[in-house]
DNA sequence: GGTGTTTGATAAACCGGTTTAGTAGAATGT
DNA sequence: ACATTCTACTAAACCGGTTTATCAAACACC
């Protein structure tokens, strides 16, 4: 295969290991203009590409960076990601994606993975349940940011969004409309985002003199959320409005309804959380929640690069408004 | 930061570093059970982890594969490389992900970045325009497999859809509709799959005794395709049904349609070569032609990690069958 | 001409692991 | 009792670069 090493470039250009290094490195200062050309033509010659693991291995610099997605099937995150990645190619660095899937133990394991792989630091959105392990690694001072969701206790970069008030906007603004039945469809109350939402929708109910009732706050995983749907459903009072709390509670409402025949827009007002590909080319009824996923993983992506850097900062939250359309 | 090595661990559990290496590794065959109580001992204390860039340098092998996308901006790119990492993080590789936006200079520049971070194989959704590289890789039996595009004269893994094969039965479903006037939007000409489809639409009229109008051909990079567009809605004989090569095509026409209030369903039947994510669960008159992204990416990724691990097959192209939907 | 500085290049240590060859000492065979 | 094999462990080379300390030659200065 590939077995080009630069001692090889050095004997073919008569001239010492170190000394190929330095030119490799553009440190000409004090370099003599024949041997320059030598090793560029040995280089060319032998079709010598240099072996990035090695000198990783001494600066201890890999120029990759990890991004830890808690779940990427959700378009938000893919959205982010590839934003990140954009920026990180810009600036001559290259991600390493792992989906930890929702899961702690799986997050735990990229982290620690990754880490071993020596990345330069990590962008995580974090499950929240490793706050031993981020503590740790914020107090060594290893470069990393937060994305999605906060972490409570912790002085640490974040990207994140307003959760509860662009959830509040909307639905006041399904008030203003005369809904008077709101219904929430959410997945389990595990993570800050999908707290805040709700407390943002519990707040425009209250503020309106409305009456939050139990039964139409829907919270159940993916599989379970057609079922229960059923029921809110079958409620006397149907609602006449829902939010889905994110894309994918969205994708499991929509199937439910398509199965029933309730068409959105005419039966039933739809909002959800999250910005759903190309469905606004078309004359789709649906609101959208969108966060602005492009800007938020370049800002996250830049927060890191400026942590690898050295360039020392106080960690800031930053937080990018959601637009309702 | 990290700065337990080996070394120190071999230290605090006074042994050699060779001894803690074997433990490390799992070669347990000759090793006292006090010693190795010892090592778990002192890695515990020690909070060691190991680094894995030492560790590549001196095996050559990384368990870092990439993935060059020649345009990241398809759904169907990232459905794939969603399935490639998945069977990667399985099988304890990590994948690198390269958007080389269809510049076959930045391929290039991305194949060799990789090779110098010795990952240890790469999947191409190749350009298709840098064959001599192509070739010398595969030459020097550099693990490889080829994704979505197939390039000429050489022999390598491939994974492709049928595109011709699909196309023409689409549109064969639409003449069989009753229609006539089938217009075919495409971006230019440059790489394989538009030209297959190009093809499966001609062949399909060709075969149904329709002549091929090439007003109706719209040829037309993404910001050029909506005032191709008007032009091809300024005819004299309109189009009934258009059939859109890809998924950023359909985005340029679906935003002229509505721009102009035309109706797909009603005042025009639409076809997209891709699937649209979320657009199938709701009641929308749009058909697709889907291919198994999934099955694919997990493919391309399966032979990668056989020539990864040597077993020796002779290359071979898998077609995988599209869907309409 | 002696001293100091600049220029151009190098030998050797180093990064943190893996791997090879080797070595005591204990166990086994005859 | 002596040769042989096994067991448990280690020293040192190695992977392919980078970096530091050093050195010889050329040049400058007075």
């Amino acid at each position: 295969m590939q077995k080009v090493t630069m001692a090889d470039v050095a004997r073919e250009a008569g001239v010492s290991k170190s000394t190929v290094s330095q030119f490799l490195n553009k440190r000409y200062e004090y370099m003599g203009e024949k041997t320059k050309r030598k090793i560029e033509e040995a280089i060319e010659a032998l079709g010598y590409q240099p072996n990035f693991i090695a000198r990783s291995l001494k600066q201890k610099r890999t120029s990759m960076v990890g991004i830890i997605v808690a779940n990427i099937t959700h378009y938000f995150s893919t959205e982010v990601t590839r934003a990140i990645e954009d920026f990180c190619h810009q600036h001559d660095l290259h991600a390493i994606v792992c989906n930890a899937d929702d899961d702690p133990e799986k997050e735990k394991k990229y982290i620690e993975m990754l880490q071993a792989k020596q990345v330069d630091g990590l962008i995580i959105f974090p499950t929240g349940k490793n706050n031993e392990l981020y503590k740790s690694m914020v107090k060594q001072g290893y470069p990393v940011v937060f994305v999605d969701r906060s972490v409570e206790e912790l002085e640490v970069f974040s990207v994140i969004t307003d959760n509860a008030q662009s959830t509040y906007r909307a639905i006041q603004h399904f008030i203003n409309g005369g809904h008077k039945h709101i219904a929430f469809a959410v997945q389990p109350l595990t993570v800050s985002t999908r707290m805040e939402r709700l407390e943002g929708y519990k707040k425009a109910l209250r503020d309106a003199g409305l009456e939050i009732n139990p039964d139409f706050i829907t919270e159940a995983s993916i599989p379970e959320m057609k079922g229960k749907l059923k029921k809110l459903f079958s409620l006397d009072v149907k609602p006449t409005a829902l939010f889905a709390a994110n894309d994918r509670v969205f994708m499991a409402v929509t199937e439910f309804l398509k199965e029933k025949g309730i068409q959105p827009g005419k039966d039933i007002e739809l909002v959800v959380f999250d910005n759903i590909p190309f469905l606004h080319l078309l004359e789709t009824p649906i609101s959208f929640i969108t966060q602005p996923a492009a800007e938020m993983g370049t800002k996250a992506a830049e927060l890191l690069f400026q942590q690898i850097n050295q360039e020392e900062k106080e960690p800031e939250v930053f937080v990018f408004p959601s637009r309702l359309t």
